[in-house]
RNA sequence: CGCGGGGUGGAGCAGCCAGGUAGCUCGCCGGGCUCAUAACCCGGAGGUCGCAGGUUCAAAUCCUGCCCCCGCAACCA
């Protein structure tokens, strides 16, 4: 009997939980539940990341104190998870005091371990802009937008001194290649590690929705600094410290947020004088239509959504949806490359792998003994016995194989292979020539494996095993043969009905017609192509003008970016950086009528400052075709 | 020459490190079975294994060069 620890990331509550966030929690679930089955003490951590200048700043928005606003989406992830069948153990909030004292508490040691010093942010301020500029982004000594001057401030922080862990760090990952998996990642973050490590700022004074540093209260604790400590807090660290004994555990994430659970984390507890983590899992993204699912594109699904497209679309229950979904997470995810979701995909998986297979299986046993008047099928062995008692061990030992790594995809394929197995073997012994004890030890072995293959997929599915189990009237366990004989309820439907294209529609009054039209809308996320409508007033704010190109230059060392000085008449002459040089050469440019958006926030590329965007229609191929005006309008004219 | 990963039948992947019948899932076609959810089982069609060289009796696998794609980084305002 081991120990496990296995945690999510901390969910940043400025969104509500999609399908994303859902995967990394189904992913975490089945580890859980996996290792809770063999035996295994096991702690299973979620939680939410409550910090930060942008929690502040929707609070505002929404005109609600940043509590009040932390507590609601907090609520929601905890319903999500709910919802979903999350086992998790425990859920850290980091705006709890247990978190908030502990993070407060590991400043200090690294404080006075000299880890954490006080140094300065430096920079230009522009006091009309709110913002700091580098040295080379001024014009003259001048704010480049409002050629005003500007101030030299600096604003101190504390920093963690992360050079100083680079070398401990190489080290880590060379003489611990599964440190971060996959592999790819690996070598991602060694090369980041490699390019040398600066101190990092984990102070600031001008966020007051954080955690105050102790020794010197106008700072509060940067938000990454913070959310990191949750994997520890929880477990109750520098207090009682009873939990502590389930450090390391595994820690799984998206590849986005890879540097600061293999880079940063691990040299904050070198630091502490803490083991680093068992294991960091990186897994991809879901892509929509090749897409990164995300907000501002508006292609988000909600585990909610497709639970209720599902229980509409074949008459599930939605306990039963919720396994659907979870294994089609867990089986087709993107646990290593990103993967598609959709609900072609969704119901590809759902079809071939539980309608066909696995629900299938057992209703043609069940369909075959309730046709025959067989209620009872005890346990005989034999050669048959034998043999399929030589599959179910292979498998197994496939699967543990598999969760050893942490790869559920793995581990549920073994299932699966079993399955298969069982479909075959039922049509090479064919049952209907058998009787007697012959008949007896076929469906003995046959529902006996079924039974433990049940078992494997129980951690990505825990409802429906134990609707299995009701229905076989045994207990679920991975020792095949364990049971003495089955009685089975003969009256079960099948579990997972086939999904068909067709049905999709007229099915829908099938259960519970309570808010079917809500349902209904909501079980198809489309993808929108479009963005949100806006009024005119937020259109009007742009400031689209004609420019006319006088000159164009390839900004050096770049692929992309062409440097253009634009003329737009009553506003003198600007320096524009556009990223379509895979298309045009700069010669091409010259004389052009372009059209610019003057009003943006200018912004350094490569070094240069450009002060506006010119237009251009990005095709399939990624090439951009710059819009073009017909007639020669003045420079400057402006566009509505 | 920034670092790394990859290009295998229609789709998604394995095989490559330790050369020797190109495998799996889905899809398609045909057959079988009759216990089952148009299911299940069997068989088949379909592959220049990115391109060009090289090593070898033998290359998807090793070597060299090139092309393309994707991550990270950077520059997509």
């Amino acid at each position: 009997m081991g120990l496990y620890y296995v945690t999510t990331p901390i969910y940043y509550v400025n969104a509500e939980p999609h399908a994303g966030s859902a995967y990394t929690t189904v992913y975490a679930d089945a580890l859980a539940r996996y290792h809770r089955l063999i035996g295994d003490r096991t702690f299973f951590l979620t939680g939410t990341d409550e910090h930060g200048q942008n929690i502040l700043k929707v609070a505002n928005e929404k005109g609600i104190n940043p509590q009040e606003f932390v507590d609601q989406m907090a609520q929601k992830f905890k319903d999500a998870w709910r919802f979903m069948r999350i086992s998790n153990d425990d859920f850290i909030r980091t705006t709890e005091p247990r978190h908030e004292k502990v993070v407060q508490r590991v400043i200090e040691i690294m404080y006075e371990k000299g880890d954490i010093y006080l140094g300065t942010y430096q920079g230009w301020y522009c006091p009309k802009c709110e913002t700091y500029y580098g040295e080379n982004e001024l014009e003259n000594g001048n704010c480049p937008i409002h050629k005003t001057p500007v101030e030299f401030v600096s604003e101190e922080s504390y920093f963690f001194k992360w050079s100083k862990y680079q070398d401990p760090l190489l080290e880590l990952y060379r003489t611990n290649p599964d440190f971060v998996v996959p592999a790819t990642r690996l070598n991602e973050i060694k090369s980041f590690v490699e390019r040398g490590l600066k101190d990092i700022s984990v102070s600031r004074t001008s966020v007051p929705w954080g955690i105050p540093v102790p020794f010197d209260t106008k700072h509060t604790v940067y938000v990454w600094y913070d959310a990191l400590i949750n994997y520890i807090s929880a477990l109750g660290y520098t207090d009682s410290g009873e939990k502590m004994e389930f450090w390391p555990g595994v820690h799984l994430i998206g590849k986005d947020i890879l540097r600061h659970h293999a880079a940063l984390w691990p040299a904050m507890l070198m630091s502490l004088e803490l083991r680093v983590p068992k294991r960091v899992v990186a897994h991809g993204w879901w892509l929509v239509s090749g897409q990164k699912m995300s907000k501002s594109v508006g292609n988000i699904f909600s585990p909610q959504d497709l639970v209720s497209h599902i229980e509409n679309s074949v008459g599930l229950t939605e306990d039963i949806a919720v396994d659907a979904l979870r294994y089609f997470m867990l089986a087709a995810g993107p646990q290593r490359d990103d993967a598609d979701l959709s609900l072609e995909a969704l119901w590809g998986t759902y079809n071939a792998d539980l309608a066909n297979d696995y629900g299938n299986l057992l209703h043609r046993v069940l369909g075959f003994m309730k046709k025959k008047g067989i209620d009872t099928a005890p346990k005989v062995t034999g050669q048959r016995y034998s043999r399929v008692a030589a599959v179910v061990e292979e498998q197994l030992q496939k699967y543990h194989a598999a969760y050893e790594k942490e790869d559920v995809q793995g581990a549920l394929s073994s299932a699966l292979d079993l399955i298969k197995f069982l479909n075959d073997f039922q049509d090479k012994e064919k049952p209907w020539t058998l009787s007697g004890d012959d008949l007896a030890e076929f469906l003995y072995s046959e529902l006996e494996a079924y039974r433990v293959a049940t078992t494997m997929l129980s951690p990505a599915m825990p409802s429906a095993a134990q609707r299995v189990a009701a229905t076989l009237q045994a207990q679920l366990s991975l020792t095949f043969g364990e049971v003495s004989g089955f009685n089975p309820d003969l009256t079960q439907p099948p579990l997972f009905p086939r999904f068909k294209e067709d049905k999709d529609k007229d099915k829908q009054g099938d259960k519970g017609g309570a808010n079917n039209e809500q349902t209904k809308e909501s079980a198809s996320p489309e993808v929108e192509e479009g963005k949100p409508v806006v009024d005119y007033d937020t259109f009007s704010k742009l400031d689209l003008r004609i420019g006319l190109v006088e000159a164009a230059e390839r900004v050096p060392k770049s692929d992309k970016l062409i440097k253009l000085s634009v003329d737009l008449g009553s506003l003198g002459k600007r320096t524009i950086v556009a990223g379509i040089g895979l298309k045009y050469e700069p010669e091409d440019l010259v004389g052009k009528r372009i059209v610019v958006v003057a009003n943006l926030q200018p912004r350094k590329l490569m070094g240069v400052l450009s002060h506006g965007m010119l237009l251009a229609a990005t095709g399939e191929d990624g090439l951009p075709n710059l819009l073009s005006v017909d007639g020669q309008p003045e420079p400057g004219t402006k566009i509505k």
